[in-house]
RNA sequence: GCCCAGGUGGUGGAAUUGGUAGACACGCUGGACUUAAAAUCCAGUGGCCAUUGUGGCCGUGCGGGUUCAAGUCCCGCCCUGGGUACCA
């Protein structure tokens, strides 16, 4: 029998399926391991051969950690509120729901193709009611927590409240909004609005005005990661900051544990360092400068409090609150019309213009708290509101925005830190502000001479001891805008009574998203929810208009699939503990500052609150590789429909047009296929290559460039194709193939014949020449287990490191040699199956059953490496001279220095490379090489 | 600007701890089988030079260095990809 891949994968997928071969439950009597992939939003567009290449590397993974022992959970679902599917409700009337719906089915087609073996049992969508509800919840639990830095753990709402009652606020140190002190007595005196007004500046999700990324395009606010360079992440629209009252999660107060427990986690390098760089640590001094004649203090924070002798002047936000204050009556008029000025341009505008210098001068004065000295104060963009304070205290020494503020406004420039070993030189003279990360102090009192460090910490030591400032710690990390104005997401549990949210009573949880008649923003200009014909509670309040963001869903998925099915609590506490974490996170690095944030902070919360075990969600996180497109060309002649080669086009004037890859092999085109693409290229011709004899009439050779895979480019593969063609197994191996998993590679169909080819050599293993099934059961050789065995060796270690590429090689290697050693031996073979079926899982599932085995083979073990098999009696030693490899010995593996010494020098070839000389030294090393220095 | 990866044949890549550079494939060339094509099988394939054969020199982005030995370690540069940014 021919190996019949549609088949038998058909057969299989089936089997699964019916068996429920990958549906599992706690079980204490094995260790659990949990793998988990990203998973997907489902766009319309289905899956291209790029986004299963994680998800292939995960199953293999789960695969093999479930022959050796192990209860494995490994789960997939979709991530399915999100804005492409409302954009198209919005373009075709069609519910978001109905769009979603159809979206899933395809993608989930298309994966089970690919013979996952998820549990699919446990499949859940962001969007069904049964699981927001637990997005709710813990929105809830959000919003009745407060954060306590004294135990830097969040804390119910409810034990605030009684200290409020007893001492008022003093005692407390709370991540909140500005908060003024207030006494027991002042608490009991407020009204029930203002109690819980005070109250929303503690809550973990609040509702507060706040500066917010607002795209008109898609009329929503967005968060930090979903903008890049002013546009939104999704359609690239510009964004502007504008001020809008939105619910925040309080994830700033999580910033250090955020940071910290980086360290605890197995995951690149580089993914640390972007969270690193995105929570932003910064260690200084948050100072007070005086406004002269007024009783108001300017708040800064500064990484260099050692330089505050060389501070000339204060710069505002144009947004501060304090601009106002300071400004004198004399620039009332400039002031208002620089602020105004700002507010008009987009972050994307102030952000080109960063070259160019603009600002106002307020009339106002403040005091250096160091020196007493008058300085003058000025607004201007370069200062961020959204950044410590919103206000800087200027260095233009030491600064290069401020220095050139200072040129362009002739301000002062003062030297306060020199280079070691250099004299200070007159600051009209420089080009630009000097660098001062290292140095020694100079015009700067009694910090004098002291090197940049340890001036740091007199100078904070000063500021806490005179009263002026204290030391202090700033994260880049905001608070996460939890609002989006839109219909397809989450709807908030909240409703409000005088102006004011409560949430609803969780008995009455899921708030089930409403129908609307349009997925537009009213007249009014609310949400698309204020469509809604009775969005109000039973009482009549009116309900939040506004839905939770994308990450919302995505943000405790992990923990729904090990309860997916519970109808009490979001995962119970024992099934949580039998599964802990995650073990094995896998996706792309694109969520790096986003959903890898989010939910490393909402598992802190839960952990916090008592219903996770785990406070990190993922132990081990590996980011694979995007799979570029690679596109091809073809040459047309200008002004003509002629099509000419790839290394002919130097004598043409040609424009280069992407053709479909699909017509292409090996860089051929099919010339057929391309005429009938288009109408337009049916009466195409072709100036082709020449044959090898000279004469013209070969092939037509396509140009290539790497490039993002994408319709428009016509370079996208779908794997439906790869599999009709060749099979799931073989796309499953080619795809780990490519090339190493974290690493972005272009897809290029062209090698997989070798993989297909290396699946049928292995079928052939198991068949006799008539292709009839085929094996013995006489005792292996000692060289057929050496095989056997080396392979063992190298595929376990490569799948623990994640090598599946040379993995696949090492199986090429190993059925090559069984191939040469007509080797159709049980005893080799069915344990090398046992090693395959992680890889290709559905054709050993094939020959599994065809040697007589009952149960799936992925119910087998992984077979055990006998050592014994590889202990070698010689090794053969390259020999070089002078580190040139020149030839080799066989010596016996024991060999010691000495003799080996001994019997390379009395060899005949080593004669010849020592040309009568006597070897100044001779390095040897066991089991690796002997080099010979003359 | 700053931070992080990476740069190896015609192509994808291998070399896990400083120890034989180019594993395994693709492609290409030649051959067998075939009326022919496909499929399959066999041989060759980093570059240059030499050759009847044995062979020699060069070679991992560039320039230096350490070492008996460097793709791998150190210093300085160039290039590509990613992250991030008036961050005080």
């Amino acid at each position: 029998m021919e190996y019949n891949f549609r088949e038998i994968e058909k057969k299989w997928q089936k089997f699964w399926e019916e068996n429920k071969t990958f549906e599992v439950e706690v079980d204490e009597s094995k260790p659990k391991y949990y793998v988990l992939d990203m998973f997907p939003y489902p766009s319309g567009a289905g899956l291209h051969v790029g986004h299963p290449l994680g998800y292939i590397a995960s199953d293999i993974y789960s695969r093999y950690k479930r022959l050796k022992g192990f209860n494995v959970l490994h789960p997939m679902g979709y991530d399915a509120f999100g804005l492409p599917a409302e954009q198209y409700a919005v373009k075709t009337g069609q519910h978001p729901a109905i769009t979603t719906d159809n979206n899933i089915k395809r993608y989930k087609e298309q994966l089970e193709k690919i013979g996952f073996s998820y549990d699919w049992s446990r499949e859940l969508r962001t969007c069904d009611p049964d699981y927001y509800k637990w997005t709710q919840w813990v929105f809830i639990e959000m919003f009745e927590h407060w954060y306590n830095n004294k135990n830097s753990k969040a804390e119910p709402i409810n034990e605030l409240i009684e200290i409020f009652e007893k001492e008022g606020n003093k005692s407390i140190d709370a991540s909140c909004n500005e908060e003024m002190i207030f006494t027991a007595d002042n608490w009991n005196a407020k009204t029930e609005k203002e109690q819980q007004k005070t109250l929303l500046n503690y809550r973990l999700a609040y509702l507060a005005d706040t500066m917010v990324n607002w795209c008109p395009e898609l009329g929503t606010v967005l968060a930090n990661d979903e903008v890049k360079e002013g546009f939104s992440v999704r359609g690239n629209h510009p964004v502007i900051q504008k001020k809008m009252k939105q619910w925040s999660l309080r994830i700033s107060a999580y910033a250090e544990r955020l940071l910290n427990d980086l360290e605890k986690l197995e995951w690149t390098d580089s993914l640390k360092e972007i969270q690193r760089n995105w929570i932003g640590r910064s260690e200084g001094a948050e100072m007070i400068f005086k406004v002269k004649g007024q009783d108001l203090g300017m708040e800064i924070f500064t990484t260099r409090p050692d330089t505050s002798w060389g501070v000339t002047f204060m710069v505002l936000a144009p947004e501060s609150d304090l601009v106002e204050k300071v400004t004198t009556s004399d620039y009332k008029k400039q002031v208002e019309d620089y602020v105004n000025e700002t507010k008009k341009r987009s972050e994307r505008e102030r952000m080109a213009d960063a070259k160019t210098v603009s600002g106002q001068f307020t009339g106002g004065y403040a005091l250096n708290p160091l020196t007493n000295e008058e300085i003058p104060i000025y607004i201007s963009d370069y200062v961020l509101m959204g950044y410590g304070t919103g206000a800087i205290m200027a260095v233009p020494g030491h600064d290069s925005r401020d220095f050139k503020f200072a040129r362009y406004f002739e301000l002062p420039i003062i030297q306060v830190v020199v280079k070691e070993g250099e004299e200070p030189t007159d600051p009209a003279t420089w080009e630009d502000s000097y660098d001062s990360k290292e140095g020694r102090m100079a015009n700067s009192g009694f910090i004098n001479d002291l090197n940049v460090n340890e001036a740091i910490e007199k100078a904070i030591n000063y500021i806490e001891e005179e009263g002026i400032g204290e030391r202090k710690i700033n994260y880049r990390l905001r608070d996460a805008i939890f609002s989006r104005q839109r219909y397809w997401g989450e709807p908030f549990p909240v409703y409000f009574k005088e102006g004011i949210p409560y949430t609803l009573s969780k008995e009455n949880l899921p708030l089930e998203l409403p129908e609307v008649d349009a997925y537009l923003p009213t007249e009014k200009g609310e949400p698309p929810l204020g469509r809604a014909i009775n969005w109000k509670t039973e009482d009549g309040y009116p309900i939040e208009l506004s839905t939770m963001p994308g990450f919302a869903g995505s943000s405790a998925y992990y923990l729904r699939y090990m309860d997916p099915k519970n109808n009490d609590t979001l995962v119970s506490k024992k099934v949580n503990e039998y599964w802990q974490d995650v073990d094995l996170y896998i996706g792309g690095t694109e969520h790096a500052t986003g959903h890898l944030v989010y939910s490393r902070y909402w598992n802190k919360f839960l952990y916090d609150i008592g219903w996770v075990c785990k406070d990190e969600p993922f132990k081990k996180l590996i980011n694979q590789g995007m799979i570029q497109g690679r596109s091809n060309f073809v040459y047309r002649i200008k002004g003509a429909n002629e099509f000419v080669s790839y290394n002919l086009k130097k004598d043409y004037d040609v424009t280069p047009i992407h053709v479909d890859v699909n017509f292409v092999s090996n860089d051929i085109l099919d010339t057929e296929a391309f005429k009938n693409w288009d109408p337009e290229y049916k009466e195409a011709k072709f100036i082709l290559e020449d044959l090898p004899d000279g004469k013209a009439g070969g092939k037509y050779i396509c140009g290539y460039a790497v490039e993002k895979m994408s319709k428009s480019l016509y370079n996208v593969v779908n794997p439906d194709d790869i599999i009709e063609q060749y099979g799931a197994d073989t796309l499953r191996m080619y795809e780990m193939f490519l090339g190493p998993l974290e690493m972005s590679k272009p897809w290029d169909t062209n090698g997989i014949d070798g993989v297909f080819k290396f699946l049928r050599k292995f079928w052939k293993l198991f068949h006799d020449e008539q292709n009839n099934f085929n094996i013995s059961d006489e005792t292996p050789s000692e060289i057929e287990l050496k095989v056997l065995h080396k392979t063992i060796k190298k595929i376990q270690e490569d799948i623990e490191r994640f090598s599946f590429n040379t993995s696949i090689s090492a199986f090429m290697i190993c059925v090559n040699e069984l191939t040469d050693l007509k080797c159709n031996k049980r005893k080799i073979l069915e344990p090398l199956t046992i090693l395959l079926s992680s890889f290709a899982p559905h054709i050993t599932e094939e020959l599994w059953q065809k040697c007589g085995n009952s149960e799936s083979i992925s119910c087998a073990k992984f077979p055990e490496l006998d050592e014994k098999y590889l202990v070698e009696s010689t090794y053969e030693y390259p020999v070089s001279f002078n580190g040139k490899m020149r030839f080799k010995i066989k010596l016996p593996i024991d060999i010691d220095a000495k003799e080996a010494e001994n019997r390379v020098l009395t060899n005949e070839q080593a004669q010849k490379w020592l040309e009568g000389k006597t070897p100044r030294k001779v390095i040897f090393v066991p089991r690796k090489i002997i080099n010979i220095v003359i």
